[in-house]
DNA sequence: AAAATAGTGTCTTTCAGACAATATTTA
DNA sequence: TAAATATTGTCTGAAAGACACTATTTT
């Protein structure tokens, strides 16, 4: 008797990103389906693409945000595609995979079957799982440090330090305030509102975002300028 | 009667790229196979996912460059998949790409099923391959104004103006002698030779790539140093 | 007034760009 | 010697880092 070839699986996984009680953190959802592997288990969400449905990968991302984590606009980009004959124990699989940020008032509350985990001390996932978490982890990363990234994780309305507060929770670490605020203003991707708010201090000025500004970025640095 | 639903098809293409009498090209393949669109017409080399001899898409890359170009062991990175209802006439498709560089003196030379055309006179390609060659290149030429990536173009043994002209090629622009070579030093990527040669004026210093750094970058600029 | 937080001034060092000057070949 | 090519020296201005200082609020 002659086995069919099986094709190979196509699905789309999301890193879903959030700063939750000031602290990233990353989307989890239960593995809900009693046929799967890892059943019960936490894993990135994800699903398998429904030519039916989907016009596009990005599409396939946005069905799963919205079913597994009630997610609607996130920001969204395409990070990797993990594929090969090992990765999923039902076959050669390859899993297009996007990374989504969403500001923390946006954020999904926790339930039966999806919670936030910092990124920093989340336990063992299934599949490969571990691995694109930290392949998003690395993207976040290093975009932070050269553009305007983070403010997809912050409101509409943010102080200087609050953003300055944000980056420092992205990239782990601290940065000179005067350094900081020199190179958003030279991004151009807030103004002013005017008013001001206070958090037992001096007031901070109040910054409104320039609108679809979140990916400003710097120049590079090998070419001429 | 029922139709039965098509899994959408998974391929992997590959943008190629050499520098052939000192341009940047691009590598084409003739589409040879009656039975699949653009037959005849000259594209990216690219073919389905073969889960039985295939151990991950990349294996999938060297394949069609070994088939379909004759090329043994280039540089190879994934690019971007490309994904979607409409880009294939078959039905919903997703093309893993991958780009790869070679050095001029490795590059297959053209024939009957495969040719070089230089990057920026390339004329209409099939399907959306005009789209990933553009995305190649921006991303060739991005990596390129902050790493050491087109010494994957160069030969085992290059003067530092053999490099420079070569950076220049990819970039598109002149570059300064001397802000060049101090970059290339700080990337610590080559290392002398101590031997000479000439060019018809002063011999310049033959330097050898220290090997497995093509990809050695400068800092990124947000970060504190 | 003291503490907390925000914002600005500015000194210093480093780095990039420009380009002149020097060096060593071939024609 | 002139032309060609390579390499180095160095001046200048811009940017980055460091950090002190000023400002404005709450307690």
């Amino acid at each position: 008797m002659n086995t069919l070839p099986k094709p190979p699986l196509l699905m789309v996984d999301v890193v879903l990103m959030a700063l939750v009680d000031g602290a990233l953190h990353v989307g989890l959802a239960r593995r809900a389906n009693p046929d799967e592997p890892f059943f019960g288990a936490w894993a990135l969400p994800g699903g398998f693409v429904r030519p039916q449905d989907d016009q596009s990968a990005e599409d396939t991302a946005r069905r799963v945000l919205r079913d597994k984590a009630g997610v609607a606009s996130p920001y969204l980009e395409q990070l990797y595609t993990f594929a090969g004959a090992t990765r999923d124990a039902r076959g050669w699989s390859a899993s297009i995979v996007y990374y989504a940020l969403v500001p923390a008032h946006v954020a999904p509350p926790g339930s039966e079957a999806f919670r936030w985990e910092p990124v920093d001390t989340v336990r063992e996932l299934p599949f490969d799982h571990g691995r694109i978490l930290a392949t998003a982890l690395e993207r976040v990363r290093s975009k932070t440090s050269y553009s305007a990234l983070p403010l997809y994780l912050a409101p509409a309305e943010v102080t200087m330090s609050q953003l300055r507060t944000i980056y420092e929770q992205v990239l782990g670490g601290t940065l000179e305030p005067r350094g900081f605020e020199r190179r958003m203003v030279e991004m151009d991707i807030l103004e002013p509102t005017g008013r001001l708010q206070s958090a037992g201090g001096k007031p901070a000025k109040v910054y409104r975002q320039v609108s679809g500004r979140g990916s400003a970025q710097l120049g590079p640095s090998l070419l001429p300028r």
